[in-house]
DNA sequence: GTCTATAATTCGATAGAC
DNA sequence: GTCTATCGAATTATAGAC
C-alpha cells in the first residue's frame, strides 16, 4: 500500500509523539518511531532530517489559555486548573516537554518561555500589587505542574485516584489565592 | 598516587550521583562518571557491577521527615516545606530521583513507595476522617514536588527568584489546608 | 515513495597484563 | 589497585537500488 506524502509524514509524527510523550527523548529510538508508524526508519530521516528536528516537529505546544478578561476575578482558579486538566488529558505534548524538559536544557528553555509568556497575561489581572505578578504566576505554575507530575507522570496512587472534580475543588482555591489572595 | 578501595569507591559515588542528578539515567555515562572521578572506566564495573547497581548505590535518599508528633498542628503546613526545602538543597538524592523517575518505571515506582511510606504517618495527625488521608497527603505531594521541578529542575525564573521566606510563607498555608483544612 | 546495506559513533561490559 | 585493549550491541545517519 503506497501512501501518500503526508500520511507518511502525519503517521510518524504521530508515532513520534507517543514515543516522545512515554519514554523521553533519549529511549524514544527512530527505530520504533519508525516500526510503530509501520514504516522504515530511512524514511524518518528523509522526511525529518535528523532526530532533534524530528522532535522539534513533535513537540509543539500551546497551553492555549482561555480569554482571560472574560472570566469573572473570583472564578480564575477553578477555571485554570479545570483548563489545565483539559489540556493535559488531549494534548500529549505536555507530557513530551516534561518527560524530555527535565534532562534536556533547551526543551527546559522552551517550557520557561511557554509558562512565561502565555501565563504572564494572568499579571494583567493582578490590579493591586504588579511587583508581586511574576511570583504569583509562578506559584500557580508549581502546582499545576506539580499535580500533572505526580497524577500522570509518576502515577502516585493517592494522586491518581483523585476524581476531576475532587482536584478542581482543592486546587481551585489554592489557584485562587496565588493569584488574588 | 594509589588509593584506598574505599576512597577510590567513594570517589565514583560522588561523581555518580552528580551526574545522575544532572543527566538522569541515560545521558549519565560510565565513561563520563570514570572521568569525573579520574579513574578508568574499568574502575567503575570492578567496584559496582553494572550500571544499574552504580545507580543503585548512588539513588538512595530518605525524606528524613521530623516527629510529626512534637510538631503543633497548625505549625505543619510551615514546617512541612520548610523541611522539604532543607532536604533537597542539601541532597542530590532528591534531584536524581525526580530527573530518573519521569522515564523509568522502576524509579518512579520507588518514588511512590516514599512518598506513601514516609508521608502516610502524616495521615495519622487528620483525626476528623481518616478515609480523606490518602488524598490529603496526595496532594501535600503534588504541591511539593512541583515547587521543587520549577524551582530546581526546570528554573522558572519566577520560582526560582523566590526567597526561601516568600516560599514559606505562600506554600505553608497552603499544606495546611490540604492536611486539616 | 520505500527499502537494503552499511558507515560511523557511542556505550556497556569483559579479559587480562602490569 | 589500575589500566589497555577490545568485544558486542544499539543507534543515528548516509548512499543508493528498485
Amino acid at each position: 500500500m503506497r501512501r501518500s506524502s503526508e500520511d507518511t509524514k502525519t503517521a510518524i509524527l504521530a508515532a513520534a509523539r507517543e514515543r516522545f510523550a512515554s519514554d523521553g527523548y533519549q529511549r524514544a529510538t527512530i527505530r520504533a518511531i519508525a516500526s510503530d508508524a509501520g514504516i522504515d526508519p530511512a524514511m524518518v530521516m528523509r522526511y525529518f532530517g535528523n532526530k532533534e528536528k524530528l522532535f522539534a516537529a513533535a513537540a509543539d505546544f500551546d497551553l492555549k489559555l482561555p480569554d482571560l478578561m472574560a472570566i469573572p476575578r473570583e472564578a480564575l482558579g477553578k477555571t485554570l486548573i479545570s483548563h489545565f486538566l483539559d489540556r493535559w488529558e488531549n494534548d500529549e505534548g505536555m507530557m513530551i516537554l516534561l518527560r524530555t524538559g527535565v534532562t534536556n536544557e533547551a526543551v527546559a528553555e522552551r517550557m520557561r518561555e511557554i509558562f512565561a509568556r502565555q501565563l504572564g497575561p494572568l499579571a494583567a489581572r493582578l490590579c493591586d500589587d504588579p511587583s508581586q505578578a511574576p511570583a504569583r504566576t509562578g506559584l500557580v505554575s508549581t502546582q499545576v505542574l506539580g499535580m500533572a507530575l505526580c497524577r500522570y507522570v509518576l502515577r502516585l496512587p493517592p494522586v491518581a485516584a483523585l476524581s476531576r472534580d475532587e482536584i478542581v475543588d482543592w486546587l481551585g482555591p489554592t489557584l485562587q489565592r496565588y493569584l488574588v489572595g
